[in-house]
DNA sequence: ACGGTCTGATACATCCTGATACAATTTTCC
DNA sequence: GGAAAATTGTATCAGGATGTATCAGACCGT
């Protein structure tokens, strides 16, 4: 991890999901919580995070089913929340792909140890491929190739783009037509907060222009908002 | 969010919806109640909202029917205010596609955090584009291209908009004939209400005259309403 | 006509963004 | 390892966009 760690807490219970978002505040994590698997699809499309803490037990989609759905589609890693302590309970987690577990009620300074831990190792595990994105995106004159980070151009002209500006065209491409804030950037980016008066953004942006744009002057693919951030317009295809 | 959220609170029982009203506008919620689903369709028309707080239980239209409208109309996060504990009752208020829901009587304050959370989830939310926003408007000599945020007139020449005068244009565009005051005027363009003796919106106004007006001193497309605000006057055509 | 209120225009302060230069950091290549 | 190159972050300045202050003139009810 670059900078902290940003942890998804799905859990529908308020009086344990909240105070439990608090304390992973004061210890140097980024936190998102939201009580549904419904609401857990939409952050994490909207931010990049690092590990989810589910409760195994919720109504409407149960926590058992997005945990395999996370398996299947992502390699984040998942820490379930179980109120029971019986070993079926744990067992069926951690066949369902968790990579741990913790037993309610549960110990937050418990739980943070194991959430570093777990971040530790994922962190040092093979480099897999994106199982998700796609291989190619294309967009006005572009085709960009996520294999190997590069734009060609209609006519066959590569223009090669550092890691930076990769995410952040990948980050925009994934969103387009949506105004992203410079602090939703550097979390998907960079995976860090904004720090007051951060301009790592408008300054990526900048770079981005200069290969994408016909004229960065006057740039019509990655628009800026006014007091709001950046916002990709134009058709966005991948395949 | 820019600013504070715009939260319809439609509740036909005036000792609700006015306590109710009051309590949030004390916490940085700006309030807009009514008693009725059809004042609500007339409120979203003239607001910009970022939730609506419903009643499930109103004479004439019914909320479920209500919030059924809003879900395949517009993406507005919707909180459900049920009489009964009936576990039917919330289950079909989530099947209408309602974001959260509260039981009454309820407590204002679990209320608001249940709004702010659902915001919030809302805010970090979906690629997808507005469903309303047209991809050309035309009125008078001009065209507004909304991807570019350009006016280009009968002969092709491109005047550029900023962030704040393209806003102004759009909501006045999508109102025609409607007079809109400053405060509505600055909910919709600025998501933020108006200060006493606020002239932001006077002076946008008149940047945009001088953009969009053949003579910005004898103005006939953006009309001043004495002590009202301004309408938009003219034919508008989008498509 | 008269005074208070509202609006248009201008000027200016403040905030935000783009660009550049340079420092810090990471990666690449010996 | 370590130096060179590339990448990224920070500082700074300039220009643009927006909000506020002010004054003059328009509008309204009396």
């Amino acid at each position: 991890m670059d900078a902290t760690p940003h942890v998804l807490v799905v859990d529908d219970h308020r009086e344990i999901r909240e105070p439990l978002a608090r304390y992973l505040e004061r210890h140097e994590v980024r936190v998102t919580a939201v009580e549904s698997a419904a609401a857990a699809r939409h952050a994490l499309r909207a931010a990049a995070v690092d590990l989810v803490v589910l409760d195994i037990m919720m109504p409407g989609e149960d926590g058992l089913e997005f945990c395999r759905h996370l398996r299947e589609t992502t390699r984040i890693p998942v820490i379930l929340l179980t109120a029971m302590t019986e070993d079926t309970d744990r067992i069926v987690g951690l066949e369902v792909g968790a990579d741990d577990y913790v037993t309610k009620p549960f110990n937050p300074r418990e739980l943070l140890a194991r959430i570093k831990a777990v971040i530790r190792r994922a962190q040092s595990l093979p480099p897999e491929r994106e199982p998700v994105s796609a291989v190619m995106w294309r967009f006005d004159r572009w085709s960009l190739h996520t294999d190997r980070r590069e734009l060609v151009d209609d006519a066959g002209v590569v223009t090669p783009l550092s890691t930076g500006e990769f995410r952040l065209l990948v980050a925009l491409l994934e969103r387009p037509g949506m105004v992203l804030s410079r602090d939703q950037l550097l979390d998907l980016t960079r995976g860090r907060r904004a720090a007051p008066y951060d301009r790592a953004v408008d300054n990526q942006v900048s770079r981005l222009r200069r290969k994408i744009e016909r004229d960065p002057g006057n740039p019509e693919l990655l628009i800026t908002v006014w007091g709001g951030g950046y916002r990709f317009t134009g058709k966005v295809e991948h395949g």
